[in-house]
DNA sequence: AATTGGCACTCAGGGCCCAGGAGTGCCAAG
DNA sequence: CTTGGCACTCCTGGGCCCTGAGTGCCAATT
């Protein structure tokens, strides 16, 4: 229905739209792509593409923009993944070596990613739920205030405070400490749960008020705070990009941590790059931007997700590039961790 | 040189501009105010305060509005700190309470900010420096590698990795963790550095290359890591102000930690609420906004810094009151913890 | 059946003009 | 020092026209 022609003439209105940010005609469209037919001829060609709805005129009379649709059957089947250059190769390596921990990893990512593609960056730190305890310290803060901190194998640290029903002395911290770790060490964190559970048996009944509050904490920690947090660099790049009025509404999604995990989940799951057009994008406020994200984590398992965002006249092919290089970049650097 | 009548025109003024953005004239302001004296007596007050530089006209015909030195004189003889409503004062309380650990603390703090004044909110965390050492962790990763855990008596916990010249066992690592918490537990940051100088005397000569290796992150840490963190939150509301094309210019240095440092820096570094207006602010890209700010902490002491920032057009005496009753209350509730 | 040149039509955007109105500065009188 | 009067400025918004890019349709061509 759609022969190799009209293919071409979406492709070319996509490519002039997205560099020049106006309406495409048929007259510029001939110039400026060597097709060797008339105006008249991508006349006709504009007028199938625009009842099956992959391209609107913005007024009788103007040239023809793509849809939303427009630009799912560009990405899906007329642009490939345009690969970095080598200086931006050069870019990610020298931009992410030496970065120590996971803050750091996850901060220069955002920068990089943003600066790269020129477009909003969002990074997700890597989710708990799939790594594993590395180590669990109990320091007191007073004598009915403990500071838990859960020490993850991806180099994650979480902390939090206890807050005791009773006082609680050195050598019972150091005992339920002892436990603690004999136990959870090495564990995943969707374990976790079920070995909390059996502890209680093996503190004493003195302790078993204090040790309690500790294991609901930890519960609390490494189960029920699936706020994993996302991180939001390059804001400042949505003004090159007309949003008219909607510019407040974006910034306005930016800002909540919880639209902002349900933009990454509602894109799958999987290492490969995927893309949200628009309204594609079940989220308010982000209805008119785009969404080019990628799974990541460290080795080959995907742990979490980052991608750019920014308005629907994006650069697909650039922007998927960057996004799956500075993924495995930094799954790279995870593993090595 | 400037009576009373005078003084009160230009609060007028500024009270009639920050509310309605728009120029104001003479007649507007007998209206609204209840002068009694006739427009052109008001006139000629504002000829006399154009002459001083409070005030300027953007076109001829058209009504005053404030300079930065309009707004500095406006802050600092005409107007107080509104107090907050009882209702508000409710809000910070319950928007506060139950936050764990320090990141939570800061977060919230954040977002309440932007919510009471409708500006961006800027918070600085707690600076290590003044702050003392609670407790020092090692936890292995591999041979050749340790994960350091700071944590401060102000509920900070910082973290990184070390890597280490040579292979190091279980118990050296028990050996070194004793030493270091029992030398520095409870030592404030600042004098770190001195002790950290007499430690490889402590340790046997055979541990000293990995010891030192620890040591030295030790000193990164807690020393040179001045890069203290600026979180910001709100940037949604700049859009409402109408900065015409600074608006890109604004959010691009609201990304720039060091230049948020700088601006928060420049704001002194007392525990009242300081104003700094427009081109007072010596930052590029920030010249057209107004920063009012405030240094919080545990107790009195002053730690860091939190304040908001806006167009110079903002509600000084409201921003003021939020900021200093919201600073109280945080430093309330790190005093607790 | 597809392509092409010709042609009339549409309409957004820019330039221009004009009137209205808000605001000013100045001056002379109270 | 204050006030009313007055002439002047100039921004703002609306209306109007023109231009140019772009279209849809049609008849002719391949």
């Amino acid at each position: 229905m759609l022969d190799d022609r009209k293919l071409a003439v979406l492709r070319a209105i996509v490519e002039d739209f997205v560099s020049t940010n106006e309406p495409v005609g048929s007259k510029a469209l001939v110039d400026r792509h060597n097709l060797d037919v008339s105006p008249a001829t991508i006349r006709n060609d504009m007028a199938i593409l625009e009842e099956q709805g992959y391209i609107v005129q913005p007024h009788t009379s103007a040239g023809r923009i793509p849809t939303d649709l427009g630009y799912r059957l560009f990405v899906d089947r007329l642009s490939g993944v345009k690969p970095l250059s080598a200086a931006e190769r050069r870019a990610i390596e020298t931009f992410l070596a030496g970065a120590y921990d996971l803050d750091t990893v996850v901060m220069r990512t955002v920068r990089l990613l943003a600066q790269l593609t020129r477009q909003v960056a969002v990074v997700q730190y890597p989710s708990l739920t799939r790594s594993a305890i590395r180590h669990i310290e109990l320091v007191p803060l007073s004598d009915r205030r403990l500071l838990l901190v859960v020490i993850t194998d991806t180099g994650r640290v979480e902390q939090r405070t206890v807050e005791l029903p009773g006082e609680i002395g050195e050598e019972s911290i150091t005992q339920l400490r002892a436990v603690l770790n004999a136990c959870l060490d090495g564990r995943k964190l969707a374990d976790v749960a079920s070995v909390v559970a059996e502890l209680p048996n093996r503190v004493s009944a003195v302790e078993r008020p204090n040790a309690a509050a500790v294991f609901s904490v930890i519960l609390e920690t490494v189960v029920e705070r699936h706020e994993e947090r996302v991180v939001v660099g390059g804001a400042a790049n949505l003004t090159q990009a007309d949003f008219s009025r909607g510019l407040h509404e974006v910034l306005e999604a930016l800002e909540e941590q919880v639209v902002l995990m349900r933009l990454l989940g509602e894109s799958g799951d999987q290492a490969i790059v995927t893309v949200r057009i628009g309204s594609e994008n079940e989220v308010d406020g982000l209805r008119s931007t785009s969404l080019v994200a990628t799974g990541y984590g460290a080795g080959n398992q995907s742990l979490a997700r980052l991608g750019v965002l920014g308005p629907t006249r994006m650069d697909y092919p650039t922007a998927m590039g960057a996004v799956r290089a500075v993924a495995r970049y930094v799954g790279q650097i995870l593993a090595e961790s």
